[in-house]
DNA sequence: TATTATCCTACCAAATAAGTAGAGTATATA
DNA sequence: TATATACTCTACTTATTTGGTAGGATAATA
C-alpha cells in the first residue's frame, strides 16, 4: 500500500502539473485545494525539491512549480522518493537494493518470482507520468 | 514490501510443498529448517489453515500438510491471507476494497493509474504457485 | 526593513509489525 | 486410560513506522 504520504505527493503534484508552465504557486494553496495538512504538505514538498522533482522560489510571490515537463516526471519516481523501495523484497529492488540474510538469491525461488512482479509492477509505474494526473 | 511474516509463511509453504503429497510436517522441523522463529511461525501457520491453504493434524505424528496441489495455491492468496492488499489504493483493491474519503473514483486519476498497476502485478501473483517455491 | 513564503530540525502520538508467553485441546499409542 | 506429543488460541510486549505538529531560520521582494 501507498503510504498517505506518497498519495498527498502525488495528489499535489497533480496540481502543480495542472498548473505548468505558469507560475510559482503557494503551499498553502495546494493544501486548501487538495485538504492536505499544510505543515505535512511542507514536508512533502521539502523532499520532492530535494529529490528535483520540482523547483521553488521563496518570498513573496514564490511557491513551488515545475521547472520540466511534468510529462517527463514518472509516477514511479515519486513513489521511490517518498515511499522508497517499490520491489517487494529489498533484495530485487533496483534503487534500494539489500540483500536477504536468509537467501543467496541464485537458488532462492522467492527472489525470482518478485522478480517478476517486480518488472510487471514497474513497467507501469515508470510509463505513468505525473501528467495523467491531472 | 512485504513484511517478514508474509516472507516466513512464503517460505514455510515451500518447504511443505516439497513434501507433498507426502504426511504432516512438525512446526519445529519447518521453523529450525527455515530459520523462523518457532512461536511465530505457529501463528502464522495457524492462519494459513485458517484461510484453508493448508490443513493440520493434532497429537503424534501430527503436523501441517498441504491437502491440495500445491500447484493449487497462488502466491496472490497467501499474501491477502498474511498481508491484507496486493493493491496500492484501497479504492483499487479487489478483496479489500475501502473508499477513499477523497476521491470520488469516476473523476479520480490516481484511481484509474493505480487500477493498471494492479492488474499487472495480480496477472503476475496469481498465475505464481507454492510448486513455483520448491 | 517589513513582509512574505519556503527551509529545516526536532518532536510527538497512534498504529502496525514482529515476536513471546503460557495455558488449553485433541490425538496416538502403550 | 494415562501419558506424551503437537497443534490451538488469546493476550501481551517491544520496536519501528506513519502521520502528523511546532517553531524558528533563511531568503526574496517591495
Amino acid at each position: 500500500m501507498l503510504s498517505n504520504k506518497a498519495k498527498y505527493a502525488l495528489r499535489a503534484l497533480g496540481y502543480l502539473a495542472a498548473k505548468y508552465p505558469h507560475g510559482p504557486v503557494q503551499i498553502a494553496e495546494i493544501a486548501e485545494q487538495k485538504k492536505i495538512p499544510l505543515k505535512f504538505l511542507e514536508n512533502i514538498l521539502l523532499e520532492l525539491r530535494k529529490a528535483e522533482i520540482v523547483a521553488s522560489k521563496k518570498g513573496k510571490g514564490g511557491g513551488y512549480f515545475f521547472d520540466k515537463d511534468p510529462k517527463q516526471v514518472s509516477v514511479a519516481s515519486v513513489i521511490r522518493t517518498i515511499d522508497g523501495p517499490i520491489s517487494m523484497l529489498p533484495c530485487v529492488s533496483l534503487y534500494f537494493y539489500k540483500k536477504c540474510d536468509d537467501c543467496d538469491e541464485i537458488n532462492c525461488s522467492l527472489n525470482k518470482v518478485f522478480i517478476d512482479v517486480r518488472d510487471a509492477t514497474i513497467k507501469v509505474l515508470e510509463k505513468k507520468s505525473i501528467r495523467d494526473l491531472i
